[in-house]
RNA sequence: GCCGAAGUGGCGGAAUUGGUAGACGCGCUGGACUCAAAAUCCAGUGGGGCUCACACCUCGUGCCGGUUCGAGUCCGGCCUUCGGUACCA
C-alpha cells in the first residue's frame, strides 16, 4: 500500500493545530527550551531549499525536546523590511508594503506545509508598525544614554542601491554585498549605535556561550583587541603633536618617519607650501579610492610627504611625516609611527621611497651589520636603543612602556579594531528615525508619546541619492517638540539588522503594546535555548543581538548576559556549486517535491544528504531512496498491525525467552534507539536515518516472527525514533498500533535497556604483522588463552605462522589479535 | 598573503579514544513477479590477480616521508578545493 503522504500529513498538521500541540504555554517555564531558527526574510522570491534546510532538521531537534519532555517554543516571523523589496518595487511598481505582504501569505503556506512546531500565535513581523514602533524606542534608549550619535563620516556608498553599506557589508572585492556594483565612498552625517562601548564585554562573555568555536573567534578578530601604548609625537616648529598608537613600543628607536592618514584633520596644519600640491592631488585621489582598494596587499604602496617633521620622543631625531592611504582614520588615532626595519607595510613603503630603514632588533643568528632583506617583526636583542640596548625585545615592550608612561610621554592603551554600528540608510523600506531636527533646538527626540513614526504609504521610493522620504512634505514637516517651531523629519531609515536584533525577545508576546517585550516573560524564558541559523551571519547579526541584548539588560530589562545560549550552523545547500540566488537562476523549489514525496521525504532527505554543518551542493538523486523507506515503513506498520492489535501496553521484554532472531531483533532495536537520539541531539541527522534504515532492513524477518509482545514493542520504538524526523509518518503509525493519544500530544520517552545492547558474542580481528588475516566470532570477554589459542589454530591465520619465530602478540580485548613473527 | 576546515568507491556519504575502511542510500548488474513495462521484492557490486567455484592473495582513504605491533585517524613536508579575512599600526 502506498503511502499517501498528501492526505496524512495535511491530516496530522490540521490534527497539531487543532490540539494545540504546536502552541506553547509560556506560563510554565520550569523545564523550558526556547529553540529558535533565524525568521525569514520575505524578499520576493518564496521559500527555497536553503530554507527548508535550515526550519526542518532544527524543527526535528526541538521535536526531539518535546519529546524530552521540554515544553518546547518554536516561533516564526518575518524580517519583512530591507532593501530587495524595496529594488523589487523599483523594478517593478509594487509597492514594497503589498509585495512583501502578498509575499509573507504565500510563506507563511509554505511554512505550515513543513510540518514544523511553530506557536503560530506568535508570528510577528518588522514592517508592522507594532513592531518597529519599538525599534524607535529602542533608539530613543540609546540616545538617551549617549549610545546613539550623529556623525559626519566616510561611507561606503553603493551607486546602485544608492544607500549606505556598513563596512561589513562590502565584499572582499570592493562590491555591494547585495547587488555586487562597485562601491565608492562618500561623506554623510549619519547615525551610529555605539557597539564599542561594549566591546570587551563582548569579548570576554564568548567563554559563557556554547557557539562553534569558529564562530567564536571570528568574533574575538572582528572585535580585534589589542594591547599597546599611546605616545605623542611632537612637530617640529609648531605646537601640534601626533598621537600615535603602536603594540611595539620596543621599536620606537627605529622610527624613521610618520605616517597620517590622508583624512586625518592635521593634514592641512603640517603641509608646507611646496607640498601643498602634491597633497592635495594626493587626498583627491585617495578619496575615489575605496577602502577595499586602499586596504589591498597586493597594491602598490603609495603616499607623499607634507613636508613638516616630527620628533622621536624618546631620542629626539627628526623624522619626515607623509601621508599614505595604507593607514586609516578609523582604526587607532589614524597616524602610525613607521618602523620599516620591523613592520612589513612600513618597510615596503620605505623601500619604495627611499626612506632610511633603521635596525633597532636583532635577529638570532644574525649580525647588527647584515642588511635587512626584509622586515623582522619577531622577537629579538634590542640595539641602537639607547638604554635599552641588550634586553630581549619582549621584555623591552614592558621596559619602554613604563620609561614612557612615566616621562608622561604616552600610556599604555587597550585599542579596538572594532567600529561603531553606523545604522542610517537613505532607504525607505524601513524604520523611521524617530529625530526632528529643529534649527533652535537642534537634534529633539520624538518624545516616546508620539511612536511610533509612521512610515508613511505614499512615497516616492525611486532613488535619487537622498532619503525617499525627503520628498514627502506631509512626513516631514512637524513641529519641534521643545519649541514647536516648524521643524524636519530625520528622512532616514533604519539598518534592517536593528529589527533582528530583538526579535526573539517579542516572540515571547509580540501582541503586548505597552512595552518593547514582555520583561516578566523575557526573564524566565531567555536566553534563547538553541539558535540555529546560517554561518553568513557570524559578525553582523549575532554581533549587534549580542549587544543590544547587554544593552537592554543594562536599562534593567533583561536579567541574563548573553541572548543565545547554544548556537549550531547549518551549511549551506548549493547548486551547481553556487550558492542559490534568484538572480543566478538556480534555486530549487521545494514544493515540488513536498508535492510529490510529501513534506516528511523531503525533510528526511535533506537530512540524510550529509553532515549538517557542511550543507552540499544539491542533487535530487537519492530522494527515491528515502520514498522508498517510508513506503517500506508504511507497509510494516499495515501489515503488522493486525498482529498486535490486542496490545496497549508492554512493560518489558523478558531476553532468556527469545528465540536467537527475536533476541537479534531485540538488540538491533535497542542499539538503534540509542544511535538515533543521541545523533539527534548532536544533530547528526543523516546517520540518525541511516540507523532507522538499517533497522528498518533488519526487521524484515519481523513478519516471520511469532511474537505479539516483541512486534509491538518494537514497533512501538520504531515509531518512537521516526517521529521527530517523519513526524507525519510517526503520528500515523503510532495510530495503526492503536495508540488513543497522538506522541506528540502528550509526549512519550523511550530509552534503550542497557543489558539489551550488549552482545554476547563479538567479531575478533586476528592479524599478523599487522595484516588482517581472519576475523573469528568469541564470547564477549572470553578467556585470553583459549582465544588466542584458537586463533592460531585457525587456518588461515596458522598458515602464515608455519616456520615463524612468534616475537611479540598484542591483545585488545573484544577487538583485536596482533600476531608479531619473524 | 594570513587564518580555518576538508580531500575516502561511479555518486552522496559512514567509520568512539589509532584497532575488520566503504555503514546507510543512490546508481549499476543479474534474478523473481508481469503479455510487457513501471513499481515492488531477492541477490551482487572498490581495483587487480587466481580459481569451475567456495576460498585465497594483493593493492587501496589527495601526494611524499615518518611514528607505531597496527594510521582514513597522530607528526613533518607538499598539492588541491571550499570557507573566513583583508596593510589593524
Amino acid at each position: 500500500m502506498k503511502y499517501p503522504a498528501q492526505e496524512i500529513e495535511l491530516k496530522w498538521q490540521k490534527f497539531w493545530e487543532e490540539n494545540k500541540v504546536s502552541k506553547t504555554d509560556l506560563s510554565e517555564p520550569e523545564k523550558k527550551h526556547y529553540g529558535l531558527v533565524m525568521f525569514i526574510y520575505p524578499s520576493g522570491a518564496k521559500l527555497h531549499c536553503g530554507h527548508w534546510y535550515n526550519y526542518a532538521p532544527a524543527d526535528t531537534f526541538f521535536r526531539l525536546k518535546k519529546l524530552q519532555g521540554y515544553n518546547i517554543f518554536e516561533p516564526m516571523g518575518y524580517d519583512a523590511f530591507g532593501l530587495p523589496a524595496e529594488n523589487f518595487a523599483i523594478k517593478t511598481g509594487i509597492h514594497p508594503q503589498d509585495s512583501t505582504i502578498k509575499n509573507i501569505e504565500e510563506i507563511r503556506e509554505q511554512l505550515r506545509r513543513i510540518g514544523t512546531l511553530y506557536d503560530w500565535d506568535h508570528e510577528l513581523m518588522t514592517c508592522d508598525p507594532k513592531y518597529y514602533k519599538w525599534n524607535q524606542w529602542l533608539f530613543l534608549k540609546l540616545y538617551e544614554k549617549g549610545l546613539a550619535y550623529r556623525q559626519n563620516a566616510p561611507v561606503n556608498w553603493c551607486e546602485s542601491c544608492q544607500t549606505v553599506l556598513a563596512n561589513e557589508q562590502v565584499q572582499s572585492d570592493g562590491t555591494c554585498e547585495r547587488c555586487h556594483n562597485f562601491v565608492i565612498k562618500k561623506n554623510l552625517t549619519q547615525w551610529f549605535f555605539k557597539i564599542t562601548q561594549y566591546a570587551e564585554e563582548l569579548l570576554s562573555d564568548l567563554e559563557k556561550i556554547d557557539w562553534p568555536e569558529k564562530t567564536k573567534l571570528m568574533q574575538r578578530n572582528w572585535i580585534g583587541k589589542s594591547y599597546g601604548v599611546e605616545l605623542k609625537f611632537r612637530i617640529v616648529d609648531s605646537d601640534e603633536y601626533i598621537p600615535v598608537f603602536t603594540t611595539r613600543p620596543d621599536t620606537l628607536f627605529g622610527v624613521t618617519y610618520v605616517v597620517l592618514a590622508p583624512e586625518h584633520p592635521l593634514v592641512e596644519k603640517l603641509t608646507t607650501v611646496e607640498n601643498r600640491q602634491s597633497v592635495l592631488n594626493y587626498i583627491e585621489k585617495v578619496k575615489h579610492e575605496t577602502e577595499i582598494e586602499r586596504l589591498s596587499t597586493v597594491k602598490e604602496k603609495t603616499g607623499v610627504p607634507l613636508g613638516s617633521f616630527a620628533i622621536n620622543p624618546v631620542n629626539n631625531e627628526q623624522v619626515p611625516i607623509w601621508i599614505a592611504d595604507y593607514v586609516l582614520f578609523t582604526y587607532g588615532t589614524g597616524a602610525v609611527m613607521a618602523v620599516p626595519g620591523h613592520d612589513e607595510r612600513d618597510f615596503e613603503f620605505a623601500k619604495k621611497f627611499n626612506l632610511p630603514i633603521q635596525k633597532v632588533i636583532l635577529e638570532k643568528g644574525t649580525k647588527p651589520g647584515d642588511e635587512l632583506q626584509k622586515a623582522f617583526v619577531d622577537i629579538g636583542e634590542m640595539i641602537n636603543s639607547g638604554q635599552f640596548t641588550g634586553l630581549n625585545s619582549d621584555i623591552g615592550i614592558e621596559k619602554i612602556s613604563d620609561y614612557l608612561e612615566a616621562e608622561k610621554i604616552g600610556v599604555r592603551k587597550v585599542n579596538y579594531r572594532l567600529r561603531d554600528w553606523l545604522i542610517s540608510r537613505q532607504r525607505y523600506w524601513g524604520t523611521p528615525i524617530p529625530i526632528i531636527h529643529c534649527e533652535k533646538c537642534g537634534e529633539v527626540p520624538v518624545p516616546e508619546k508620539d511612536l511610533p513614526v509612521i512610515l508613511p504609504y505614499d512615497v516616492d521610493f525611486k532613488p535619487t541619492g537622498e532619503s525617499p522620504l525627503t520628498r514627502n512634505e506631509k512626513f516631514m514637516n512637524i513641529n519641534c517638540p521643545k519649541c514647536n517651531s516648524p521643524s524636519r523629519r530625520d528622512p532616514d531609515t533604519m539598518d534592517t539588522f536593528v529589527d533582528s536584533s530583538w526579535y526573539h525577545l517579542r516572540f515571547l508576546n509580540p501582541h503586548i503594546d505597552d512595552a518593547m517585550f514582555d520583561t516578566q516573560l523575557a526573564k524566565k524564558w531567555m536566553p534563547v535555548d538553541t539558535y540555529i541559523g546560517g554561518a553568513e551571519h557570524a559578525t553582523m547579526h549575532l554581533l549587534y543581538a549580542r549587544f543590544i541584548h547587554k544593552f537592554l539588560r543594562d536599562i534593567g530589562m533583561l536579567d541574563c548576559d548573553e541572548p543565545y545560549q547554544k548556537l549550531r550552523h547549518q551549511g549551506t545547500i548549493t547548486n551547481q556549486g553556487a550558492k542559490m540566488s534568484k538572480s543566478r537562476g538556480n534555486v530549487v523549489n521545494p514544493d515540488e517535491f513536498v508535492e510529490k514525496y510529501g513534506a516528511d521525504v523531503f525533510r528526511m532527505y535533506l537530512m540524510f544528504m550529509g553532515p549538517y554543518e557542511t550543507g552540499g551542493d544539491w542533487s535530487d538523486k537519492g530522494i527515491v531512496g528515502v520514498n522508498r523507506f517510508v513506503n517500506r515503513v508504511y507497509e510494516l506498520f499495515n501489515t503488522l498491525s493486525a498482529k498486535v492489535r490486542s496490545i496497549q501496553y508492554i512493560d518489558n521484554i523478558d531476553i532468556d525467552n527469545l528465540t536467537i532472531t527475536e533476541k537479534s531483533i531485540y538488540r538491533k532495536t535497542n542499539q538503534t534507539l540509542k544511535k538515533v537520539v543521541e545523533d539527534i541531539e548532536e544533530l547528526r541527522f543523516n546517520t540518525a536515518v541511516a540507523a532507522l534504515m538499517g533497522l528498518l532492513n533488519e526487521l524484515s524477518v519481523l513478519n516471520k516472527v511469532e511474537n505479539p509482545k516483541l512486534t509491538f514493542y518494537v514497533l512501538e520504538r520504531f515509531a518512537f525514533m521516526l517521529s521527530p524526523l517523519a513526524p507525519h509518518l510517526a503520528e500515523e503509525c503510532w495510530q495503526i498500533l492503536g495508540k488513543r493519544k497522538s506522541i506528540f500530544e502528550e509526549p512519550v520517552w523511550f530509552t534503550y535497556e542497557k543489558k539489551a545492547i550488549v552482545e554476547d558474542k563479538v567479531t575478533l580481528v586476528v592479524q599478523v604483522n599487522g595484516k588482517l588475516r581472519a576475523a573469528i566470532e568469541v564470547d564477549i570477554d572470553g578467556d585470553e588463552e583459549l582465544i588466542k589459542q584458537n586463533a592460531k589454530q585457525d587456518p588461515r591465520v596458522a598458515k602464515f605462522l608455519e616456520s615463524k619465530q612468534i616475537i611479540k602478540e598484542i591483545y585488545v580485548k573484544n577487538k583485536i589479535l596482533n600476531i608479531v613473527v619473524k
